[in-house]
DNA sequence: TTACATAGTGTTATATTATAACAATTAAAA
DNA sequence: TTTTAATTGTTATAATATAACACTATGTAA
């Protein structure tokens, strides 16, 4: 567990009591308040607090959510569910999907560092 | 096999003989010459050839690649290899892991219409 | 403690990716 | 044929992200 620096801490904050996955200018809007004026500082901790696990990005949504789990060393395997009527979006852990994904081999025997998987779908309440 | 309009089959036929995934400004450039001229045109294109499923998004790259399986109903259920050095991109078709991931159910039963999943890892020549 | 490296900050400017809004045209279906 | 849906063309602008540079704080090792 790593200290984060004012404005890494400021940002993973902010995120990490917002219910759904936040987008960088909504985070660049919502921390001037605190000093944070610039996209590029927001980028920046976005950047380490990504490569540090200590949140995802939904590429499919351009937003961030913080890491669901206590112990953020899935930052290299990451599955979420998308609600594609209201965007909830919830990270996965189920610890089949992450065997079965992190021993996938493809056809040239080929196995991957990383990945990062996106279901979309209807989620309870929008059914 | 639906039929393409003017600009989807220009369109595609740039990114199904490109050899990378070509991303939406690069695509403009090159067709600009053949009277396609503002970036809308483009996305308009991008967007029913995803929708059709002649072409697949590399979320995590912005960028646009053709289908390889022939028949291209797999759009809903999409398996990306990524090298993060060349970048080079390959779309895997592998029944098992299609298998897998369409039956994928999580905790709470909830079953998904559609995934992406994108592996990071070195190809053959970058490792 | 000093020096040195590494990481983080602040700032301006700009690049890249994508969509809104409106008018005109073409293709397809009733 | 008429009318509906899909596509096109165009201008403007929104949203997402990085380059470049100067400066500051922090950690580490002599």
């Amino acid at each position: 567990m790593q200290t984060l620096s004012k404005n890494q801490q400021i940002i993973f904050d902010l995120i990490d009591k917002s219910p759904e996955p936040m987008k960088a200018y909504a985070i660049l809007f919502n921390v001037q308040k605190k000093g944070i004026k610039a996209p590029l500082q927001v980028y920046r901790a976005l950047d380490k607090l990504v490569e540090i696990g200590k949140i995802h990005k939904i590429e499919s949504r351009n937003a961030f959510i913080a890491c669901q789990n206590s112990s953020c060393q899935v930052s290299k395997a990451t599955a979420f569910s998308i609600c594609e009527i209201c965007e909830k979006v919830t990270e996965i852990s189920s610890s089949s999907l992450s065997k079965y994904l992190t021993n996938f081999k493809d056809k040239d025997g080929m196995k991957y560092s990383k990945y990062n998987l996106e279901f979309f779908g209807l989620c309870k309440k929008c059914r």
